[in-house]
DNA sequence: CGAATAGTGTCTATAAGACATTATACT
DNA sequence: AGTATAATGTCTTATAGACACTATTCG
């Protein structure tokens, strides 16, 4: 290309994130109204432009996570989705954002002692059924990024991430039925996620006690991160078919 | 965030393209060399910075690969790689990278009549192999297209994308074994392939002259870009296990 | 005891891998 | 013929899904 003269314009870059979680069984999402323009008032995702020239983006990502959201980056699984960029997704100008992706166990109340009072957990369901709209494009963000982990928890032992340091087989299976809209079969849900190999460990000899019925041997993560063999989804009605 | 008084950086941003091909059995990448600094002289992938402030990332991706490659996009493949921004990536400034890969059928020869005079296919072995580098953080980037195009086939009728408009099953499989890196038994990818439904279909009653050997029956790409089943890759000795 | 949840076992259909055999071109 | 590639079929094993059954807690 000729460079002669000609200067390649600037934009700003800016980070969103797509943080999730599982509440009462629901898929939720974390997010903040904004105060300024604009969108003023709307829901947004948690974000922000660099802080400066030098800082990474996914340092920036890791630091709008503790900002905005007060969780502690560093056991928090963070994954790029991608660069949204399209020319008028932000009235200000010029804007590309990149998103992350956040799996965060299951935490009770909405956060605090941060600088973002105003983040709240909402049920992602509330997003995708159009009753609750997003500021910029971030419902398309959002979309993204729940169809990313419910991709990666077949292939990987992301779903864990959702999961306390230590928990039951009935809990993960909570987790992929919650994340993927579907009722699983509890026994063969066992049978899978034990013949995965390096998934899970079990967690000494400690039982759960539930309100009722048999105590739950307990869990933590295992060693392994790729799940061999993978927790395939069931065919929902049309994730492919009939197109002939 | 505080936003008062406070201004964020900005910064360039430019697309990189991972133009993948096959070329006599082997996978090839388009590259260019590096007409002025840095890494004046260099190998790279295709990619520039965005034409003006209202240029669309997407769009800029597909004016790259005709500038550059010559290629019609607008039959081509071309998907989202990612975001590569670490803030020491390019020497002259802070440069926000967006890379998408793209896939060409067997091309013969390094394209002719356009801009990049420069531009010619290269073995990506060359490059994972340490023998040829590329400018900037290029090598991730390939890496990590190569990656996406090695799970993306085994669930996508991707692989079409690299034959012609008719193609034949064994076209297809050299495909399969080239971009995995593995030898398949043709009789079960033959069974494999046709099972799933919508993958290809028969292209009339047309054969294909060979050199020697049966004639083999022609195909194009099905309605169907979701497989199912899916053609799943073999265990490539450690693409999993071993971390026990 | 009954209710409720945890965990094991069994049967069947489907898909994967190994490998034999037939079919149709070319020289 | 002989050779080379295309295509179909068979057998065995592994995995998915449906579902019966046993185990252990609480009230």
């Amino acid at each position: 290309m000729s460079d002669e003269l000609w200067e390649p314009p600037s934009v700003l870059v800016a980070v969103d994130l797509v943080i999730l979680t599982l509440r009462s069984a629901k898929l939720h999402v974390l997010l903040v109204e904004r105060g300024i323009a604009p969108y003023e008032g709307d829901q947004a995702l948690p974000g922000g432009f660099l802080n400066n020239v030098s800082e990474d983006i996914l340092t920036a990502a890791h630091r709008e996570l503790r900002e905005e959201a007060g969780l502690d980056a560093s056991r928090l699984h963070l994954e790029q989705l991608g660069a949204y960029g399209a020319p008028s997704r932000d009235p200000r100008g010029r804007v590309v954002s990149v998103a992350y992706l956040a799996i965060a166990p299951g935490l009770p109340e909405p956060i605090a002692g941060t600088d973002a009072a105003s983040a709240c957990w909402r049920p992602v369901e509330d997003v995708t059924s159009g009753q609750l709209r997003l500021a910029f494009d971030h419902e398309q963000i959002l979309t993204d990024g729940v169809e990313r982990a419910r991709t990666k928890i077949e292939h990987s032992a992301l779903a864990t991430a959702f999961c306390d340091e230590t928990f039951t087989i009935s809990d993960l299976q909570q987790v992929y039925e919650t994340v993927w809209g579907v009722r699983l079969d509890s026994r063969n849900f066992y049978r899978k996620v034990q013949a995965a190999r390096g998934f899970i460990t079990p967690a000494g000899s400690n039982r759960r006690r539930s309100t009722k019925g048999r105590p739950a041997q307990l869990f933590r993560r295992g060693p392994r991160t790729v799940l061999h063999p993978p927790l395939v989804r069931p065919d929902p009605p049309t994730r492919n078919e009939r197109t002939e």
